[in-house]
DNA sequence: TTGTACGCGTTATCAG
DNA sequence: CTGATAACGCGTACAA
């Protein structure tokens, strides 16, 4: 109700045909322009490159800018200088807990650096994938973070001639679009499971997620598969165990590992919550952890460290992965490197009283 | 400049596209318009209303879309016809688990009407979200998520002034900027600890995240005072703690409870997951609960219906805040509705062991 | 240091 | 149903 608005700008009154809008009238770098008695150009230049512009006009302009509130439109200046200040990312679940760290360590060093983040959901779906990243670059985004590894063909080559930088964060690809910024999901579960062997574990049984359309799920098995033959212990199909996320299923699996399997002396959770589920369950039925079976896990989720017993698990540095990506991606973007880079972040065994 | 292209062979075979430019050859409209035999026009309407072109026409554009791999230009299409189709969210945290939920809930139902979403994170300081919010107007989101509803004065303002569409999510706000989706955290909290007076406790502790730039917290205090009050109970101010977010804090919480008042005989952690980090902590130090002390939370996270005693909670709509929020935004954004929309989505006491 | 002319790629408008 | 043309608001490339 309080717009006071200065009646010399009241519309671009230059005689030239106006569309009819339905919007109210946005406030245009020209109304500024006129309010601080100088061109468009310079207050352009005001904003966007300050040190090139006298002192006097700087402040005639910011005081302009303040006093009818305008507010830069990007589209504008990113159609005209084919230059964009958002990112967008592609995660294969938003409420998945675990995304979330990657997400935050992105979202700081690109807001950092003035850019702005798009997110959105494959659900694990690699058509889907392909679709958002059509729409992302529709927006004309200045570079894509992609959590999954495997793609379309269509999507891979849709980035290919688009030309955007691209990190993708879910696991050491062998074959990456451009950058990667990961640890390899093989060498951890392998170490995970190695690990359980020096400890005198025989019968270590495995429990993934879901294997189709997760290239996580699958490394990490063939993680486990190694370790076992190069321990000389027997791979026994039954106790390799694929479920759905959540904590009941970490439930239901550690419950039907004992009864179909005894021997079973080890169960690796190698995704999600899955093992406190198991843990919990455990605790429930008066099943002896580790004394009567060890639980170890995948991903280092702040709960594991305060249960009793606290559970063995693989960290991951899933913040820094976020803020890597971040880095180079922006590294590219402004030229400052043309390669294409690979970075392994590692991971580490964290023994608790699990196992 | 580096470009990777031989001057030489530059043209295309069948046109003759003088257009030399380093970079990157961005496809055009015009390009596809050519390639079929139509003008852009066609092509732009043969994009967005397929009906309103010929079915032949319509494919041969759809084929020449294929073949030479276009994507539109949304920047340009966007502020041609200032419209756009994204919106903006500001949580306070990312990284934080609660607000998952409504982000994917927002994000579902954007993405099913084709828009996309831009996610930022205000670090719980309104002087951040004025800044984001700045931001996102810069890009002219087509509508804007806040979950804080503590704004700056220069926020409220630019939002006014813009027009863009708003909903607040944190809390049913007494004086909102536009809509609200939400649910009240002051009856909340006061149906919480109503209920812990039913069951008969009598020294009921309060817990709360930090009380600064977070009127939840503040809410839910009130909430509890006035259940207290209600209820003929003192209100102990020893036994009102502020915690920071996390799990020890719960765990410190508690045991500074447990001996500066050994009264006390119920605690409701009204944030975070305060109370599993109270429940773990009674555990390891054989405190029984409920026998000894009883212990409430606020926001049903899957957790605490599986630990031993499962917690006692307030379970809140997070998704469908996030789902409602979205499809009000769009009905304004569509023209399909003018009002200022409040709705109450309210919450659900769940009884479980611990109390 | 500041200004002018033009184009970025698309869509609204109106003519055919 | 289709096309020509003029904006949309800003930045690049020069000119002054």
């Amino acid at each position: 109700m309080d717009d006071g608005r200065p009646p010399g700008q009241a519309a671009g009154e230059d005689g030239r045909k106006r569309r009819a809008r339905p919007g109210e009238g946005a406030i245009r770098m020209r109304d500024v322009a006129e309010r601080a008695g100088v061109s468009a150009m310079t207050v352009s230049r005001a904003l966007n490159t300050p040190d090139r512009v006298s002192p006097a006009i700087r402040r005639r302009v910011e005081e302009a800018v303040g006093a009818i509130g305008y507010v830069p439109n990007r589209l504008a200046g990113s159609l005209s200088s084919s230059r964009s200040n958002v990112a967008g990312l592609v995660v294969p679940s938003i409420r998945n807990t675990l995304f979330s760290d990657t997400i935050q360590g992105i979202s700081d060093v690109l807001h950092g650096h003035g850019y702005h983040l798009m997110v959105a959901d494959s659900a694990y779906s690699p058509q889907e994938e392909e679709a958002l990243v059509t729409a992302f670059l529709a927006q004309r985004v200045a570079g894509l973070v992609l959590h999954n590894t495997t793609h379309t063909p269509a999507l891979r080559a849709l980035i290919r001639r688009s030309g955007v930088p691209v990190v993708e964060n879910g696991t050491l690809a062998d074959d990456p679009l451009d950058m990667v910024v990961s640890y390899s999901n093989v060498d951890a579960a392998r170490a995970m499971t190695l690990h359980l062997v020096r400890l005198g574990y025989r019968r270590i049984a495995l429990v993934t997620l879901p294997l189709a359309n997760n290239e996580r799920s699958l490394e990490r098995r063939r993680g486990h598969a190694a370790a076992l033959a190069e321990a000389g212990l027997p791979a026994d199909p039954r106790i390799m165990l694929e479920m759905p996320p959540g904590l009941p299923s970490g439930c239901e699996a550690i419950m039907r590992l004992l009864e179909i399997t005894p021997a079973v002396d080890a169960v690796f959770f190698a995704g999600d919550v899955l093992a406190v589920g198991a843990l919990l369950e455990c605790q429930r039925r008066g099943v002896a952890v580790p004394g009567r079976i060890a639980i170890a896990s995948f991903d280092d989720v702040d709960l594991l460290r305060h249960l009793n017993p606290g559970i063995t698990t693989v960290r991951l540095p899933r913040r820094e992965v976020g803020r890597r990506s971040a880095e180079i991606l922006l590294d590219r973007i402004a030229g400052r490197s043309q390669e294409r880079v690979r970075v392994d972040l590692g991971f580490e065994i964290i023994q608790r009283a699990s196992t």
